[in-house]
DNA sequence: GACCAGGCACATC
DNA sequence: GATGTGCATGGT
């Protein structure tokens, strides 16, 4: 093994350990059923979760949390319920684009879907309308539990911030870190996304200058 | 009032 | 292929 492979594999891991020794472990995804996941991660797109939170309630309140409810009602009404959440007419679209996806190929049925092998399952979802990788990916991890790990704004933030990576690496190539240098393990890419959206949105802020974080004593650094 | 939040598709060059 | 823009609410 190369000494930038040894290096990136070490510092993956360190991170990972820091942050749970802080935090311990997180109890994600918040979402009581796979297809509250799958809703959820929709929603969350560029989005704070506590406005998701809101729209996943209306829907509730309304019995449309279900396949079979998101298929009935229409994408105007369906667009009303998820009004808190933000971009809610493209929602509702992408919403009901994953809908027909999943009654087109799989009756409907998420016990069917989840049925299928990881790799194909990856490139049937990301073909939806409205769905990107790393909503893809929160689909596949936290819906199906599935080892993909999900890459989003926090995660490239701290790699950024800690020098692990370059701000041009896109989506892929970062997840290709956590692929190729850690064990595809199902449950430890869930805590370890998990713990990165969690010092993320208390410590790692978009402004360059934000390096507060209590994982190191002076408060700059996770490491320095 | 400005800034931010667990993206994505599409237009334009 | 790179870059820019629209989509929109609610909390700080």
């Amino acid at each position: 093994m190369d000494v930038m492979t040894r290096t990136a594999k070490v510092t993956l891991k360190k991170i990972y350990q820091k942050l749970y020794a802080h935090f311990g472990p997180q109890h994600w995804w918040p979402g009581d059923t796979p297809f509250e996941v799958i809703v959820g991660a929709i929603l969350t797109q560029n989005t704070n979760w506590a406005n998701v939170e809101k729209a996943i309630a209306n829907l509730k309140r309304a019995r449309a949390l279900t396949p079979q409810g998101l298929k009935k009602i229409s994408t105007q009404k369906l667009a009303t319920l998820i009004k808190p959440s933000g971009y809610y007419n493209i929602k509702a679209k992408r919403l009901k684009n994953f809908i027909a996806f999943l009654f087109e190929e799989y009756d409907g049925s998420l016990k069917k879907m989840k049925k299928e092998p990881v790799a194909v399952l990856r490139r049937k979802v990301l073909s939806v309308n409205g769905v990107g990788p790393e909503t893809a990916d929160s689909i596949l991890l936290y819906a199906f539990g599935k080892p993909a790990f999900v890459v989003d704004a926090y995660t490239k933030r701290l790699l950024c911030r800690h020098e692990v990576i370059d701000e041009d690496l896109d989506y892929h190539a970062i997840q290709d870190l956590f692929h190729r240098y850690l064990e595809a393990d199902e449950q430890f890419f869930n805590e370890y996304h998990a713990l990165i959206v969690r010092v993320g949105k208390e410590f790692c802020k978009p402004d360059p200058k934000c390096f507060a974080c209590p994982l190191s004593k002076k408060g700059i650094r996770l490491f320095c």
